[in-house]
Parts: C-alpha cells; structure tokens; sequence
DNA sequence: ATAATTGCAAATGCTTTGCTTGTGA
DNA sequence: TCACAAGCAAAGCATTTGCAATTAT
C-alpha cells in the first residue's frame, strides 16, 4: 500500500501525514510533469480538504529531500516528477507541451570536459531540448 | 554615436525612444548578464526618470525583436543579455554567481542528433553549466 | 496630427508565510 | 503530550497592464 516515496520519506525522517501521503501517492502514479496546480487538481479529487498552500509545502519538502525533482521549463511554472533512478533530460513539444526524457552519456561526458576546461568542477546542469515532431 | 543595438532597432522597425536609446546604450555596454533591476540602476544613473516599468516594456520588446536573449537561470530573476552573434551557452559560478560563456559544438550537434532520433526538430534549446571553481 | 510610448499605480500570477487549530509519533 | 503540520487568508515578489499625459514620426 505504500509507495517509493513514502518509503523514501520514512527513511528520510520526513513525518508522513495524511496529506503527504496522499500528495506521494498522486505524484507517484503520475507519469507526465505535473504543475502544482495539476496535483492540487489530482489530489482534490480523492481528498478535496487539502490546500494548495500544503502542496506547494510538500513539493518542496520533498525537493529538499531528493524525492522529487523540480523542473522550470520555458515560460511555464514548476513541475515536478519523482526524482529518477538515474539522471535524464528532457525534450520538451513546443506544440503540445509533451516532454520527453532521453538520456545522452556522450553529452553528459562533454560537459563534464567543458566545465573542466573552464577551471570548474560541474555540480549540476541543465539541458533541455525544445522541439517540433517531425510528420512523416 | 548609436550602437548595435540601435541599428537593429532602426532596421526592425521598432520606433526609438530617448528611454529605448538609452537602455540599448547600458545594454550594449554591458559585458555581463544584468537583470532588469539591475538595468534600471544602470539607466536612472543617466536618467533618472526613467520607470521600471519601462525597462519591463523595453526588454520585452527587444527580446521579441530579436535584439536581446533573455536568460531564466535557476532561482534567479530573468537577465539579459545583447544578442549574440553565434550562439553561446552558459556556465553559472554557483559560488559567486559569475556566468562563463562557452560554445561546443560537439554537445550541438549532439543535440540535434537526440531529437531527430526521437522524431524532433530541434528548434531551440538550453544548455547550462552549474559548477563551483577549482581551486589550484 | 496621431498612433505609439511613458510613468504611475494598481493588478496579476505564482509562491510563501503568519497564525490558529489540528494531529502523528 | 507536544513539536510539527494543515488550512486559511494575507503577504511577497517579479512582472504586466490600464489609463491619462507625453512624444516621435
């Protein structure tokens, strides 16, 4: 009954409520990027008490804790996913707004060169790729 | 006595008002990435009645005219930037805030090979380097 | 002349926060 | 029990906008 978050929360310290644990649940099954605003929506429908001021509280909760993963893409607000096994970026449909992952070493390692190049140490990075779908 | 900035302006048709001479003037003399608050002390160094609101307006209305980039680099406000001749990326110091310049053409043409495999054309894209100095 | 631009202040949109009441460990 | 969390409404912050006065062409 729960899920990766929860146990994440659990091995974090973080007190799970019954908010928190619904806010885990929504963001668990959710397989897009959704906006705080979206998983208010997601949210209200199951518990329709919870406030968004305790959603925007829980996503950062879990941002700081390295559960979720916070995106701010191009002339929108935040979304959020949970935070991924492993690192990928996104390429985002200029047209539908869709976002695909993809994961690339061959960049990865490139900017890794770059940064070092520069006399830097990379510490984080951001790519993202904005695209339109080539009909056949 | 006009700038780059200016020029553009003239040729794009955007109508050139003291306020507009006068932000592309602090702009073109900008080496860094100021952010609109920091243009509008910039500005009302020269002229003091110039409103933010302007400035707003201005930035806006050169980015659209393809005059100046704009910038949304993590949890910071929007800065700008005089548009440049061949494309850049940026790597943020996250220790000073400083920002470095550079262009790698391998991680581009990367990327464009990233989309088109995933059925995209790329149309635009952000790239940025967050890193802390190496100390020698 | 007159359509566009400015300055000001008010409005906006997203996000955070103070405070009182409620609750998980 | 009692430190922490939730709900609500108010505040905050960057940015945009309505409107009357001003200005570039």
């Amino acid at each position: 009954m729960s899920n990766e978050i929860e146990n994440l929360c659990a091995k974090k310290g973080v007190r799970l409520t019954d908010q928190r644990k619904l806010i885990a649940k929504v963001m668990a099954e959710s397989e897009d990027h959704p906006d705080v605003d979206e998983l208010h929506k997601r949210v209200t429908k199951i518990d329709n008490k919870i406030s968004i001021a305790t959603v925007y509280r829980t996503v950062k909760l879990f941002e700081e804790a390295g559960i979720v993963s916070k995106h701010d893409f191009k002339g929108n607000k935040s979304r959020y996913e949970q935070a991924p096994e492993e690192h990928h970026d996104h390429l985002i449909d200029i047209n539908t707004g869709e976002i695909i992952e993809f994961v690339n070493e061959d960049i990865e390692k490139l900017q890794n060169e770059v940064a070092e190049k520069l006399g830097y140490k990379l510490v984080d990075h951001r790519l993202e790729l904005y695209g339109s779908k080539i009909k056949k």
